[in-house]
DNA sequence: GAACGAAATTAGACGAGACTAAGTTTATAG
DNA sequence: CTATAAACTTAGTCTCGTCTAATTTCGTTC
């Protein structure tokens, strides 16, 4: 058996794995889960004692074949656990993350499947987040253009946004940015600040290129359907 | 803020404190949660630091005033989380305790009330004991007497089971047996076994003695409605 | 190719919560 | 009133996951 620590360790190396391609360095675990550096170390050790991950001292860890599945069920229990809080127990979209943090751990699987079977098997997360499967299947990897790839007069329909950032999502609520929502770009300047025109007509709403950079958009051209 | 098994300890000094009207004994404790005896006394002064618990060296504990509202809290999260189980996510009534009991530390106040919410605010847990309010009212503290209590040819309604052992509610659950249900007992033999007529009209049903004790059930007398 | 700085690891300690073994206290029996 | 058994507490150790301080490795720059 895992404890949650390491359940989350699993879980911090398959988004960071999945950001970059790359080994996951020993300083970007320990800043993302906001340890010192030596707690990372040491927790690796354990990790690759269960062949969990691979740790290649000195140059990083990656997940075995053993340690993705965990990391997947994990992620599934936090997204279904997000889906459910927002559609069936009134979560507002910026509290769901930390609920869903501390819960994803200690749901049962039977729980999980429950709630999925009761939301219709979603497939993505209120945030756009993919749901992997029952089965840890998990569609459309990390594809996808954000926000800040395209250009001036572009439309495009928001994909997905993060989850972590609950004063963002109040803000982005606020102005009616969801996943779905559809957004014409109507200026991007030099100092890095990137305006949107709602499809529904209010006012424009302006972001900083580091928010448009997280945020995924897809161009709504006319050979798309 | 406490953790999950210092949460654990003040629901267990909660239960055996009400079972027996006197001081919890560190022997009691210890069997109740599974751990050694220094295991409690350790633990037991880390509470009393924090003015939860009073502790009498060898004579045992009580909760404070301080103790018994958190008590309460955990024990209306695993009494909400029963109910929600069984009633939103089709668990059987066997299985709602493990899941419970782990759940009951890691839910939020916010996500117990939704869950009440959506109840529309049930005054018991699907075996029949109360739920603490919102305020942390608790109802019926502890009154009634058990199907031992009772005469052969009386008739009497269920009540209350107990919820701990998944084995025992399986058993009573396929005969039929939940509170709400109605038996007559039909006799009482002098070596411990009492057994029980279903108003449904199936075969009867036969408990040793001390499983009747710990089932709560009143008189079917007309005076009483 | 040597030296320096950043990043990673090792070493050692600590708090939580458990354990075993050893010593106290309490209660009960004679 | 004393002896003894049961219950309780104290003392000391262990594992987990963290920390700080000290050391090692890597990569790059001169």
């Amino acid at each position: 058996m895992l404890s949650a620590i390491m359940e989350d360790y699993l879980k911090a190396i398959y988004y960071l794995q999945d950001e970059t391609d790359e080994r996951v360095r020993t300083s970007t675990l320990a800043e993302h889960m906001g340890v010192e550096q030596p707690s990372v170390t040491s927790m690796m050790k354990k990790l690759a004692e269960r062949d969990l991950v691979h740790h290649e001292p000195y140059k990083g860890v990656e997940l075995t074949d053993t340690g993705i599945p965990i990391a997947l069920e994990i992620i599934r229990h936090h997204r279904l656990l997000e889906r459910y809080l927002t559609d069936h127990l009134e979560y507002d979209w910026a509290e769901v993350h930390d609920e869903a943090d501390r819960l994803e751990h200690h749901i049962s699987n039977q729980f999980a499947d429950r709630i999925a079977e009761q939301l219709g098997d979603p497939a993505v997360d209120p945030h756009g987040d993919p749901i992997p499967t029952a089965e840890l299947d998990i569609s459309a990897p990390k594809c996808g253009e954000t926000l800040a790839d395209h250009q001036v007069g572009d439309s495009v329909r928001i994909e997905r946004v993060p989850d972590e950032d609950a004063d963002l999502l109040r803000y982005l609520s606020e102005h009616g940015i969801h996943p779905g929502t559809e957004v014409e770009i109507v200026e991007v300047t030099s100092f890095g600040m990137v305006t949107l025109d709602l499809d529904g007509g209010d006012e424009p709403v302006a972001l900083p290129e580091k928010v448009a950079r997280s945020i995924s958009a897809q161009s709504l051209s006319e050979d798309t359907s």
